[in-house]
DNA sequence: TTGAAAGCGCTAACAA
DNA sequence: TTGTTAGCGCTTTCAA
């Protein structure tokens, strides 16, 4: 021992790694980085993977299949024991192939029964919306989403579609992630004859982005439009944005805990609805 | 090779990198994940690091010493082959110890001729937004800091203290990064019987929430004061907020290119006034 | 309790 | 060109 203090000996990981056949790395998955709705879920994955002595392996996969299949490819070169997908592009049998090869966390609702995953329930979050809208008599409601064909975005179709059969397509803006993509909105949504009285909103980021456009275009919220933000991030406090509050970083400190216990889980969320001055 | 594909062969990284002495994984430090200001950085680390075929490794260290020393550590045991250090509070000297054994990149202003960095020069960017207000006619200017005795804001101090020789300590406002930072500090500034007429702000964020206060506490912005933020993040557009761009997803492709370079440099990245509506 | 050695799965140098 | 083998630096089993 004291050899080895002199010598200043370290060992080397990676020998340990290959002998130990695992390496105490997850790995994860996220779309984008520099958005605070996938950092909040990464402070959540980091802070439990701390605790638990875990280190953390990330792709920013732009939602590009080849970067998820690169980083799940960690798992077949033990690389990574296991790892965590915050949002996909991916279908889900191509990611099902890889759960031989180590556990899978997927942060949405139940694709799989084999597959972890932790989710808020993005159906009945989507209707609270709508209700409490209905509720304050706004009955013209506009949505946005992210990607149309995504998970969540089905989700939210559906609520909004049982509420609202006869709804016009063109009260849905689809690309919605960032405050410009909210200003964007915005200007489509003024130029409208026909327009929304009412929208439920991807994120709170999107939700300022629009809301401020609105302003800047001459109308008042609520009066000429309700808004109802995601996330309850402090912005939307800020803003005095209505918000549906999602737990991200339990989310994500969720989702570390499954990567590391044997048995698969499907564990859900709660959401709520944080009611402001935007309705 | 067909005999490997037929056993779906895949090879053990673990071994490879114990064979190779190198792993192609590149260590990032960052006290956050969920600030847009580390996950812009972030992003361009990752999209440099993509390109070249690099995986990186985080950690979210909270500006705890010994959450970054833990990471430094990583260079030690060979798990990776170097580090970029996008903000630390780690003591500049033991940072250096750990460049023997591998590159080490900073992002800030260098602190050793030995240690690469790449940077924004925060001494001018401040004089900068310091002589746009003066400019503007603005005399009685504040300022806000996150870590008082942290590197970009002893830069901070030093511009501001060469500006207004006389300054109020009590015009400081410490602790500043998130928008409900703001908001708090725009409650510290409303309640000050002798306050500026001018604020010079942390970040885009926190800005945010200084003016979205002081509009609920009734005050207008300019007129009642003046606002500058950092790093023209979408939202200071939105908002109108006069903002020193700073080029992170720049920076962060930078380190990276630096990280695997052989040689040691000290890159400086440029900064912008984007003026608006809020001086 | 201490010591020796097999095995983890590759790369690279060396022979054939 | 193809085939062997000596590392790389640990963990773990088995002997002593």
């Amino acid at each position: 021992m004291q050899a080895a203090e002199q010598l200043r000996y370290v060992k080397n990981i990676n020998a340990v790694h290959l002998s130990l056949g695992k390496t105490k790395i997850i790995g994860v998955i996220l779309p984008f980085f520099s958005h605070p709705y996938f950092g909040v879920i990464l402070g959540g994955i980091a802070s439990a993977a701390e605790k638990g002595g875990y280190k953390l392996m990330i792709t920013q996969s732009n939602y590009q299949v080849s970067q998820e299949i690169e980083a799940l490819d960690m798992l077949k070169r033990k690389q990574v024991d296991g790892v965590i997908i915050a949002s996909r592009e991916c279908p889900i049998d191509i990611v099902k192939d890889y759960s031989e090869y180590g556990k899978i966390i997927l942060c949405e609702a139940p694709a799989d029964s084999s597959l972890s995953s932790v989710f808020v329930d993005q159906y009945k979050a989507f209707q609270a919306a709508l209700a409490f809208l209905k509720q304050k008599s706004r009955t013209r409601v506009g949505y946005t989403l992210l990607r149309p064909e995504g998970k969540s975005s089905l989700a939210r179709k559906k609520a909004y579609q049982e509420q609202f059969s006869e709804a016009k397509s063109d009260w849905l803006f689809n690309n919605a992630l960032t405050v410009e993509d909210g200003t964007r909105i915005a200007r489509e949504w003024a130029e409208m004859r026909d327009r929304p009285d009412a929208m439920v909103i991807t994120n709170d980021f999107v939700a300022a982005g629009f809301l401020l456009e609105c302003r800047k275009l001459g109308f008042s919220v609520p009066e000429d439009v309700s808004i109802i933000g995601f996330d309850n991030h402090p912005i939307a406090s800020a803003l005095d944005i209505t918000s549906v509050e999602l737990p991200l970083h339990l989310l994500g400190e969720t989702a570390f805990e499954q990567v590391i216990s044997l048995d698969v889980s499907h564990l859900e969320v709660p959401f709520r609805l944080v009611d402001r001055n935007s309705v």
